[in-house]
RNA sequence: GGCGAGUUAGCCAAGUGGUAAGGCAGAGGUCUGCAAAACCUCCACCGCGGGUUCGAAUCCCGCACUCGCCUCCA
């Protein structure tokens, strides 16, 4: 099996793959802020994992994936507290909402889904090992690190530290620090605010906290893969390294992978800022399918490629995914038991959907050859030549592929009713009752089935 | 200003030294009682200018333009 290699933020370079231990991934895929609706390019970032995910599992690891979900933070206390209710009441519904969406776009479930408001006892541990180091300080009430401590600040996003101090956007936390560029640990509790009585102080947690507390809690020390969008290398997970490395002394993750943003139509960043991004559920209303929705963000630009969103994106997607539904149409019944993958007609397609997939998680590629293998079978059925086993390993080929993109409709096994509907037109045809046989179609059209006459026979699928 | 990514057909996009995958759209054709669908075929001098090389979309230099990050945004 080729082995598989990714593209590590921290080197800068795609690297081979190789797990802590043998035949397991950890691996800490950022979840999402949970003070409204995701987004759709906050979901590009989450099929991106799940992309991973589904690639490390078919490379046979055992993955154990921790994905947080961040439920204190200042969007969230404020909006709660202007609508007086708690933080828990606030970010409930939005919480069930992204499970559903994640359910909608077939997102396969992390193994946990730790919150932050559930590891305040964990958060305030490690802050305490960081002050027995000497990295923090406390200013009016707050715990800050301190990055002068830590001299491999900035290694991630290859950034210089020196320069940050003439950063344009400084001191835009609500936070008083010493130097611009350290970064609060735990906040002083503000007049009105919900907070948790430690021995910190009152207060609660800074954001970048929660992810090294968390991670380490279920994953350990050192993991193997940490991702997120490329917003977060700086400075969310900069910090992250910085906390956990000063506690621990060990690597933190091993591997980062950053996943590129979704643009709107004309090429900006989606962002709630901007206020040029669209939730699942409206684009959903507007009435595309989950599967197109899926398929075009994985498939539209590899992962660390910036991709636009537009209507023409999803309509070219809804007729890709259309095109692989028809060609398991017309693979017709496969006979059991059915062959594997490369037999028959799958040919080498099974080896370069692997090794395109291995080479970075290249989906785009991997879909190119998924496709031309389609185009070149189709001929083969066309004229005939196709054999049974053929047939079926065309047939493995595609459920092989739909075990990563998860968008194809399968023909159904025999429908007893559509079947004798079906003969009863041909009966009509063949006295040339035609009359009869236009009104059986459309019979069959209402009740979500579309009919294809063919040389071989009248072939039908699902439309709805 | 610093750092990073990018510029391939009407649109999206793969391709990191040997003369351009794939998808969508479009045109033509096949099939067909009609229709719809489907299938096939066709469709690119790879941002601009130099250079290296037998050979460059792919390497080097310069230029132009786009996008992102530079403290709480996936």
């Amino acid at each position: 099996m080729t082995s598989l290699r990714l593209h590590n933020t921290m080197s800068g370079q795609t690297e081979t793959f190789t797990p802590l231990v043998a035949g397991q991934v950890r691996m800490y895929t950022c979840g999402p802020t949970v003070h409204d609706y995701a987004h759709i390019g906050n979901f590009r970032s989450f099929l991106f994992e799940d992309l991973l995910r589904r690639v490390l599992i078919q490379n046979e690891y055992q993955v154990t994936q921790v994905m947080n979900l961040t439920d204190v933070e200042d969007r969230i206390i404020k909006k709660a507290a202007d609508k007086e209710i708690t933080i828990d009441e606030f970010t409930e519904p939005y919480i069930e909402a992204f499970f559903e969406d994640l359910d909608t776009l077939r997102i396969e479930r992390a193994e946990h889904y730790p919150r932050a408001t559930r590891h305040i006892f964990e958060m305030v541990s490690l802050i305490e090992v960081l002050n027995e180091k000497g990295h923090t300080y406390v200013s009016d009430g707050s715990t800050y690190f301190r990055i002068a401590t830590f001299p491999r600040y900035g290694r991630l996003a290859h950034l210089d530290v020196s320069g940050l101090k003439a950063g344009a956007r400084v001191d835009v936390d609500d936070y008083g620090k010493d130097d611009p560029r350290d970064f609060v640990l735990w906040k002083a509790r503000k007049p009105g605010e919900q907070s948790w009585d430690t021995p910190l102080g009152a207060g609660r947690p800074g954001w970048h906290i929660e992810c090294s507390a968390m991670s380490m809690k279920y994953l350990g020390e050192s993991f193997d893969i940490h991702t997120g969008g490329v917003d977060n290398i700086f400075p969310h997970h900069e910090n992250e390294i910085a906390q956990s490395e000063a506690a621990t002394g060990k690597t933190f993750a091993r591997y980062w992978l950053h996943a590129q943003f979704l643009q709107d139509a004309v090429g900006a960043k989606m962002s709630k800022r901007l206020k040029n991004f669209s939730t699942l559920r409206e684009v959903l209303a507007e009435g595309y399918q989950p599967r197109a929705i899926r398929y075009a963000l994985m498939t539209g630009a590899h992962y660390r490629s910036p991709l636009a969103f537009s209507p023409e994106l999803l309509k070219a997607a809804d007729s890709a995914v259309k095109r692989l539904d028809e060609f398991a149409v017309r693979l017709g019944p496969i006979p059991s038991p059915p062959v594997g993958v490369g037999q028959g007609g799958g040919g080498d397609v099974q080896q370069r959907w692997d090794d395109a997939l291995c080479d970075d998680l290249n989906l785009p590629a991997a879909v190119g050859h998924l496709f031309e293998f389609i185009k070149t079978f189709n001929t083969r059925l066309e004229s005939g030549k196709a054999t049974a086993d053929e047939r079926a390993g065309a047939m493995a080929m595609l459920r092989h592929a739909n075990r990563i993109l998860d968008v194809i409709t399968f023909p159904q096994a025999v429908d007893a009713e559509v079947e004798r509907m079906i003969t009863e037109r041909q009966a009509a045809r063949d006295r040339r009752d035609f009359a009869r046989a236009d009104q059986i179609r459309q019979q069959l059209l209402a009740m979500g089935i579309q009919l294809d006459d063919t040389k071989d026979g009248t072939r039908w699928k699902r439309i709805r």
